[in-house]
DNA sequence: GATCTGATCGAAGGGATCGTTG
DNA sequence: TCCAACGATCCCTTCGATCAGA
């Protein structure tokens, strides 16, 4: 069910063509429009599960361009929410601070975010706050010259030129940021694996970049 | 404004009947059932003394490439004398404002307007019109060094040099202004996408700068 | 701070590409 | 020599705000 809004005229005019008492406004534009019932329930476009374009590396440049006009836009959940969406607006989710890197990856605003640099901190400023102890100690993993997170600035300013530190926000780490997206997603992967996560959880995370 | 609820697959179809973009499920509906829109109150029409070719077309402004077979398209009913023109979207700007942003970016008026200050600060003024509370969550966007929108001018002042804020009419909020006009239309894009619309009206709000 | 709009161009940020290392 | 992993240079995009133009 979709719900959409009428000018107060247009309405009486539709409310006005009732012929069956009981009739739905659905059933009312069916008969004025000549669109009969289409039976087959829609089941929600899936729209998940990428196929992983084996690409080597990162490149995805996630093509955004919605063509058709009004229309739906992506389900909140799987679950079979009836009400949600109406005629532009929609329902926007996003509390802030998603309980988990489960749910913020699903996040609608976190997905439409083309900056990769912002989705890397906001999954680490996530999985610090999943576990701040695990994540402490995971964050000794490092590169050939470089360390990748530290608890200041200059620590990572020093280990290595440019390295662009930022701070993860709500935490007491900052991080190296300056290296493309594919070494943005190993450096969530290996720390993750350190955190004890599952290997499929850590995929979809590090796919989520 | 009266809501009702269309099943999913009527929706559907009613969605792809749109012709202009933007167009509301009203102004959709009108077309198909060949119901013209009351002009409510109909107020103004002041400025009625122009000649007003008495052609079907409405909008365009200019360039139009008037093809031989024009045909239909809304045909305002045979009640009021030919000229007509306009329907519901002629509302004047200034007291009071369009319903929606959808009838704003049609409105005549404002799409005469050549200063893109000014329909910037239109648009904001509907969308706050329209819903207060997404508008007031959104407008925590911002850009490098500046603020884009606040509730006083000088917290806009003080976030950048001659950021040249402005009052959006009939709101409590203030705008940057010292921006191109690339930079307008990624202000309103930004806003209007945190505050859940479509990208198609996105699309075309922001294209109507 | 007082004319106002907004294009132009300089500054800063993002991250792919390519060089370096083991 | 070749390969895989890593580093960081440098091109492109995004943002700011000066100043040309009206």
């Amino acid at each position: 069910m979709k719900t959409i809004e009428l000018e107060d005229d247009l309405y009486r005019y539709i409310a006005s063509q009732t012929k069956d008492i009981g009739e739905s406004a659905s059933d009312i534009l069916r008969r004025l429009l000549d669109v009969s019932a289409n039976v087959s329930a829609d089941l929600t476009n899936v729209e998940e599960s990428q196929p992983h374009a084996v690409d080597t590396n990162s490149e995805t440049k996630q093509t955004v361009t919605k063509s058709p006009v009004v229309v739906e836009e992506e389900e909140p959940t799987p679950v079979s929410a009836p009400i949600v969406v109406e005629t532009a607006v929609e329902v926007v989710s996003h509390s802030t601070l998603p309980a988990s890197i489960a749910k913020l990856i699903k996040n609608k605003k976190f997905k439409e975010t083309t900056v990769s640099v912002t989705k890397f901190i906001q999954i680490l400023s996530v999985l610090y706050a999943e576990n701040p102890k695990e994540f402490d100690t995971a964050t000794d993993i490092k590169g050939r010259k470089r360390i990748y997170f530290a608890k200041s600035e200059s620590e990572l300013l020093s280990a290595g030129s440019t390295t662009k530190p930022r701070q993860i926000e709500n935490t007491p780490y900052w991080v190296i940021t300056n290296t493309n997206t594919g070494r943005k997603r190993n450096i969530i992967t290996q720390l993750m694996a350190e955190m004890g996560y599952t290997h499929a959880l850590i995929d979809a995370v590090s796919q989520s970049i």
